[in-house]
DNA sequence: AGATTTACATACATGACTGTATGTAAAAGT
DNA sequence: ACTTTTACATACAGTCATGTATGTAAATCT
């Protein structure tokens, strides 16, 4: 019953989060309380209301406990395809190494409710797909400079998806909680994903040098 | 007070189903008690317990009551490529028009924990995915066979691709509650994403008409 | 060294929400 | 016409979660 010095009380603070990161993976958001995650955590709900108000508060901070899997790796990579398909590949091994990652994914993919005081972590999602969106579509649009994808299609467009097959492949593969029939697929689905965009490349390589397109 | 006739039972059951539904797409699964379903169909709890055990077996009937997005359409289309593009978009439409439709998969995509009672709905969708990954794979392959996609892929992998793709679509496109950002885009999305499925056909038709490739 | 704050544990008050039990009047069966 | 269900409304009991108020001993401040 002593008093905790500083760096226990940010100890105790840090195991709340990753205990409530935990029960939330399993039981849902809605469905855990603050005593579940106290029991877990081996403390009472006095401590937990101490360091966090409420739920929703106590959720902000495991988000912001665990990093982003939107965001492009490897940058020294110089081909943006094969620095797209790093990063992707990345973020699946992260998923798979770190718990603590793949479980606030997990919350926030299949185990919440967006409504109400969670609202505004939609709208922040949402928030960082765009600046994702416009880092991919950067790298599309060197690559199209230099000749691997089609000059024909909207970067920006593709970017979107390319983020659409990214948070279907993420969701997919949370939902493959038993790793049996999904997660083997994911890492070649990104390898043949991406293979595609360049595809192109080849083909026009092979046509525009026996007939050069005229501008449009 | 008086006893209703069996066809206004069924009646006074759809409508709660109805209710359900709005009320499941506004404040979220578990922030709706049943009083207030019951409250916004104008009947008691009473009338709700009575058609339904719980919320859970209310929340089976309102996807039960929901026609699947997740199924190819325009059986008569012959290009194979071309019908799976008429399905996806046929899906946004019905998703823009069908107001009880669009709040269902809000409701599945942004609203509800797939935890306890609702994870067999989580693998009950996946299953209906799975079959629809089936049957876009069939339409690969005999769009393949036609020359209209690069023979090299795995149609198989490639419909899971564009399952991954279509489900991260329809999150984002629900996300996007204000229909600003996102929605407008959904559908030159698909389009562009099925024009460069068959953009191999194109290049490989202008290749092999001038330099017929060996087989492998 | 004394005063003050901190980092909790404990206790309390309150309010949902759930599920069931009971009542009831009319519809449906015979 | 009589009995039995049906389709609810109403009433009740009980659990559980929340938030706050209070207590407290030690760490930190001055």
């Amino acid at each position: 019953m002593a008093r905790k010095t500083k760096a226990e009380a940010a100890l105790t603070r840090q195991k709340i989060v990753q205990c409530a990161r935990q029960v939330f993976s399993q039981a849902g958001v809605s469905n855990t309380s603050m005593e579940d995650i106290a029991r877990k955590a081996k403390v009472t709900r006095g401590a937990v209301y101490w360091h966090f108000r409420n739920k929703s508060d106590l959720f902000m901070a495991v988000r912001a406990d665990t990093g982003s899997l939107l965001q492009l790796s490897h940058p020294t990579e110089k081909s943006p395809l094969r620095r797209l398909e790093l990063s992707l590949q990345n973020a699946l091994q992260r998923l798979t190494g770190e718990s603590g990652t793949q479980e606030t994914y997990q919350v926030i993919l299949w185990k919440c409710e967006f409504v109400g005081e969670f609202s505004p972590v939609r709208d922040d999602l949402m928030l960082g797909g765009e600046n994702f969106v416009q880092e991919v579509a950067k790298l599309y649009r060197t690559a199209q400079q230099e000749g691997q994808i089609d000059p024909a299609v909207d970067t920006l467009l593709l970017a979107r998806e390319t983020f659409c097959f990214f948070v279907g492949l993420l969701k997919l593969w949370l939902a493959d909680t038993a790793a049996q029939s999904f997660r083997p697929q994911a890492s070649p689905l990104i390898t043949q994903y991406l293979q595609q965009k360049q595809a192109w490349g080849k083909h026009a390589l092979t046509v525009s040098r026996q007939k050069p397109k005229s501008n449009s």
